[in-house]
DNA sequence: TCTGGGGTCCTAGGACCC
DNA sequence: TCTGGGGTCCTAGGACCC
């Protein structure tokens, strides 16, 4: 009844596996020391602030996730807790050998983030709680982390088949969802919010509207579905149904932003100790910049005070900037970034955070091939005549934009200060004009 | 000098994810 | 005293255009 004109484009074969590790940074530890398996431990975030990640024995005893180390001290020493700090480099590395392994059972693979892959499965096996296990056994082989293993036919019911086994509704780390509308599954142990794409926010709009079940959720009919929510918890609920709309990415996809921010170990106010850690911040974001063979166009600076500290005025100063030439060089980077910081910065303010953000990422041989020929690497000026005698043929009346992010700040900044006029980007054949 | 409406782009902030 | 970091996408509102 329900979705009939959806169901016609689902293809009746399609399966999904997630496969999630289990407390991954924790099991990562656990490989070097095997010794504490069956011990709680907590792996902790950068400044060892907080608690980030924990193992299963760590959870069973109450210590929540992302709490800071000082509220879990009492427990830590009561139960004797092993305490981890983060190393993001083992993680890494860890994370790309389960990946591999994971090609080894299908080439549709998409990884999802440093701990989670998604698997198109629709071509393999029928049996899919054996094949389920199998990648289960052999992971825990190879690479000594145990991971959980959800099956659907979309992608949200994988992941929720996976939340059943987080549950401890399947014992054997695997669980298959095959129809959510007429099967018996013990929804009512999952919350709303524990599907994916609902959080807490959406959730409570949900409860609002007197809906408090998955059930309850699924049973509202499709007119009411899009009357009500926004176009992506739509998608949840046709998921929920097994009506695909979520493909699998297995092209990873182009980087848009790099951010580097943290935290200070103690509050700042010395603008000469925030230069150290921007240039600290920006040495890395160059070099995944560069690493990426990519330019970035947009570099956005932001400093917070500490928002744990109520009783403060807090503050969030930021700037963005836009160049006038893309760039990967760290100096220069730097520099743009100190006078930004000099800018913003405010006297007697207790400083807790910084960060950079690069953004209008293009890739560096397009941007050169496009704008820079090698002779004309003096643009600035040719490209600026360029475009005017462009303008004055098309005609004033037209607002210049580009389409795409680089592009498009350049553009509209000289813009802005010649008073030009322009139109679609992708409709200026700019390296043609000169 | 007064007035309307339709449209697009940009930005900040919110929401979600891990 | 001590509270993570890195992303993406959507939306609402303002600015600007005709």
């Amino acid at each position: 009844m329900l979705f009939t004109n959806y169901k016609k484009t689902t293809n009746p074969d399609m399966w999904f596996a997630l496969v999630d590790c289990n407390n991954f940074y924790a099991s990562c530890e656990r490989i070097f020391t095997p010794n504490l398996e069956h011990k709680p431990i907590v792996v902790l975030s950068n400044n060892d602030g907080c608690i980030i990640a924990r193992s299963q024995e760590s959870k069973s005893i109450g210590i929540k996730m992302g709490i800071p180390l000082y509220k879990a001290k009492e427990i830590i020493e009561n139960f004797n807790v092993h305490v981890f700090s983060s190393n993001y480099t083992l993680y890494g590395d860890i994370s790309q050998r389960i990946m591999n392994s994971l090609f080894k059972f299908t080439p549709h693979v998409e990884v999802y983030s440093i701990d989670e892959a998604f698997l198109d499965i629709s071509k393999e096996d029928k049996n899919l709680l054996k094949y389920g296990t199998e990648i289960r056994t052999k992971i825990k082989q190879w690479i000594g982390i145990p991971v959980s293993v959800g099956i659907g036919k979309t992608k949200t019911l994988a992941k929720l088949a996976n939340e059943f086994v987080k549950k401890g509704i399947s014992s054997n780390g695997v669980y298959v969802i095959h129809n959510l509308d007429n099967e018996k599954v013990p929804l009512e142990k999952i919350e709303l919010e524990d599907i994916w794409g609902i959080g807490k926010r959406v959730g409570r709009k949900i409860r609002s509207m007197n809906i408090k079940t998955i059930s309850e959720l699924m049973s509202l009919n499709q007119e009411k579905i899009s009357r009500k929510f926004n176009i992506n918890i739509q998608r949840t609920i046709f998921e929920l149904h097994g009506i695909q709309c979520i493909n699998l990415e297995n092209v990873p996809k182009k980087k848009k932003s790099i951010c580097v921010s943290r935290s200070f170990k103690k509050q700042i106010s010395c603008i000469k100790k925030i230069e150290e850690a921007l240039t600290n911040y920006i040495t890395t974001a160059a070099e995944k910049l560069r690493k990426n063979r990519l330019l970035a166009t947009t570099m956005i600076v932001f400093l917070h005070t500490n928002p744990f500290r109520r009783s403060v005025t807090q503050h969030h100063e930021s700037i963005t900037y836009h160049f006038s030439n893309p760039s990967n060089d760290t100096r220069f980077f730097i520099r743009t970034s100190f006078s930004i910081l000099k800018k913003m910065f405010k006297d007697k303010i207790l400083y807790h955070k910084a960060g950079i953000i690069l953004q209008d990422l293009i890739p560096e041989d397009e941007y050169q091939q496009e704008l820079f020929p090698e002779e004309e690497r003096d643009k600035s000026t040719k490209l600026m005549s360029a475009i005017d005698e462009l303008n004055h043929k098309m005609g004033r009346g037209t607002l210049i934009y580009a389409s795409e992010g680089i592009k498009k700040n350049w553009v509209s900044k000289s813009f802005k200060k010649s008073n030009a006029y322009t139109t679609q980007w992708d409709q200026i054949p700019i390296v043609k004009a000169y």
